[in-house]
RNA sequence: GGAACGGUGGCAGAGCGGACAAAUGCAGCCGCCUUGAAAGCGGCCGGCCCAAAAGGCCCGGGGGUUCGAAUCCCUCCCGUUCCGCCA
């Protein structure tokens, strides 16, 4: 959620700042917004008068009966009854004007930090590390590279697409054999180069529905995600969400930020909005997956971290012989809750596309707004200041295992159709050199 | 799934219809004392809304009774223990 405080007082910075969204619906809600909390305020201010009216009457009426005086007593409990009337009505106009200012804030994107770059679409995205290819260019790989890792995962036997239908419905996945122990080799790879900083956690995959809530995907996209509804639960599309609940609702010590965690989860996506799309191999599925790092941090931290998170998942891409880019996501394509967010791209010469293997993102307040995650600040002489602040999160996919898995394929396969296990993942696959070999 | 007992501030723990944001202890902060520290003494010491004063809200969530609810009633959630079931 964007801060309404700031809405209120400085309403021309975050018109405009959303505005380069290109998203007039959501200015269209910044207009309802202001209303609302003018109103809410009246209300509330009226409502507090009575209660305090009401509060005032009651010590008096205790007073009186103490001291006998019922007569005068019961007069002041029939005003007060009258009273409490009219704050009912006002306290239920109150909770009906506040529930709708939740209900608009929910679905009001973030704002976008002031260096996100300008743009429409993701046609507008720009490459700020590499493209590192091959000879330049995209065309610089060889023939026998050119094999879509469909292809080339049945002939090795390790990508059994058809029967992972069978036993569940479309687009879902089954690696078998060498396949299925590269696509763990590479989470264990994952963590292991990460854990110098990030504690490890293996957290719930099924949620609630606030922790869902917490991280921006209820309620607008509650199509994507697939529903336990008997049980009031989220499979969670990315270790993302039940991470950033691990403090939801507790105000931390300064010295416990920036907090890291990362872990490995399966991520389950319905993909209502891709239905049809990328329906071969490995490029999208309902299930796969993911290890996710992840960071709980002070406003300062943030831009730090947020490099930092990137070049990490840029190093172990490149320490896999893959080819890599990293675009920086522009105004038109931030994602609801990003305020700043990059992605880090793999090409895979198979099919003859740059995939996106990982997304890293800050956050700014906005996801700990929703989920109430609060520290305590400190002064320049590192002594507690007065009262609390809201956390920043920020957080990426290390490794998002079917499309790296797919671009391991295509990039190290030989001309004899063998695949050459990366050396940094050869600890993992029980000495499996070759696959195919 | 059944039964019993619980859910109060950073922690422990009183309060069980009015003077309670809430005793007390521990932890923390400031000061005195001290060469320094400890002990001792004095003070401070929850969060939220409102620009703020005033005021209001918060004792697991929601609802009810009452002039008035941490306290009584209903309901849901969570925890502990026992029983049942079970990877």
């Amino acid at each position: 959620m964007i801060d309404i405080r700031l809405l209120r007082s400085a309403p021309d910075e975050v018109r405009s700042a959303l505005a380069r969204r290109g998203d007039d619906a959501v200015l269209h809600h910044l207009d309802t917004l202001i209303t609302l909390d003018a109103s809410l305020r009246d209300v509330t201010a009226e409502r507090d008068g009575i209660r305090a009216k009401v509060n005032d009457l009651s010590r008096t009426v205790g007073q009186l009966r103490r001291d006998g005086k019922v007569d005068d007593a019961s007069r002041l409990q029939d005003e007060s009854r009258e009273l409490g009337l009219r704050e009912e009505e006002l306290a239920a106009e109150h909770d009906r004007v506040q529930g709708e200012i939740r209900n608009i804030l929910l679905v009001v994107p973030n704002l976008p930090n002031e260096q996100v770059p300008e743009g429409g679409s993701d046609a507008d995205n720009p490459v700020v590390s590499g493209p590192f290819l091959p000879n330049g260019g995209e065309d610089g790989f060889a023939e026998h590279q050119r094999v879509p890792h469909w292809d080339i995962g049945v002939a090795l036997g390790i990508l059994d697409n058809e029967r992972a239908t069978k036993i569940a419905a479309s687009m879902f996945t089954m690696q078998r054999g060498a396949g299925a122990t590269l696509a763990r080799a590479l989470c264990q790879y994952a963590l292991d180069l990460n854990a110098d900083a990030f504690e490890e956690v293996r957290p719930p995959t099924l949620v609630s529905t606030a922790t869902l809530t917490s991280t921006g995907q209820l309620p607008k996209f509650a199509d994507d995600a697939y529903a336990i509804e008997r049980d009031d639960l989220w499979c969670i599309p990315t270790a993302e969400v039940p991470l950033t609940s691990i403090y939801a609702g507790e105000i931390l010590d300064h010295a416990q930020l920036p907090a890291r965690f990362m872990a490995y989860s399966p991520c389950y996506r319905r993909e209502a909005g891709s239905a049809g799309r990328d329906t071969r191999g490995m490029l999208r599925a309902h299930e796969f997956d993911k290890v996710e790092i992840l960071a709980i941090a002070t406003p300062e931290q943030s831009p730090d971290l947020l490099v930092e998170m990137v070049g990490r998942v840029e190093r172990m891409i490149a320490s896999l012989g893959l080819h890599h880019r990293v675009i920086e996501i522009c105004t038109g394509d931030l994602g609801q809750s990003h305020h700043r967010s990059f992605d880090v791209e793999v090409y895979a010469p198979g099919c003859g596309q740059w995939l996106e293997v990982s997304s890293i993102s800050w956050f700014s307040d906005y996801q700990a707004r929703r989920a109430d995650i609060r520290y305590r600040p400190v002064g320049e002489d590192s002594k507690p200041v007065k009262g609390t602040a809201l956390a920043h999160t920020l957080n990426g996919s290390a490794l998002a295992v079917p499309r790296v898995w797919a671009a391991i394929l295509e990039t190290h396969r030989n001309p004899d159709g063998s695949v050459t296990v990366p050396e940094v993942l050869r600890p993992y696959m029980r000495g499996i050199e070759i696959i195919g070999g």
